[in-house]
DNA sequence: CCCTGATTCGC
DNA sequence: GCGAATCAGG
């Protein structure tokens, strides 16, 4: 196929329209996606929202640690407070809580301390 | 495996 | 200049 003013319009129309190279391809006929964006980056066109997308994430608000949030003392008491230590990654608790948090006492009978 | 555009490379 | 092949990512 021949490049031919028409057809050239026509893909800058469907580019400019935000039609996808495949998609003009196929409206056009004869020509693949590639003759597309290959035409298109030849006239100065392209430049459409690329694909590839930048890892740009600098807004990261995943929690990752916090501070301890073991409980000490007494809720409403006057001295209540957590813990404040550095906790475990993705855990709520510090490496001694969490020791404390999640020891399992399955069926074991360890209760006389 | 489907898609997207970008770029490269031989013709 | 052309477009398939390849690249790079979702």
């Amino acid at each position: 196929m021949e490049w031919t003013e028409e057809r050239v319009a026509t893909l800058k129309a469907l580019w400019q329209n935000g039609y996808s190279a495949r998609q003009i391809a196929e409206r056009l006929g004869g020509v693949t996606r590639n003759a597309v964006i290959g035409k298109a980056h030849r006239m100065g066109l392209s430049s459409r929202p690329s694909p590839i997308k930048k890892t740009q994430k600098p807004a990261a608000p995943a929690v990752k640690e916090r501070s301890c949030q073991w409980p000490i003392g007494h809720p409403g008491s006057d001295d209540f407070h957590f813990c404040g230590e550095a906790a475990e990654a993705g855990r709520p608790y510090c490496s001694t809580h969490c020791e404390v948090a999640y020891r399992r006492s399955s069926g074991s009978s360890e209760n006389a301390a």
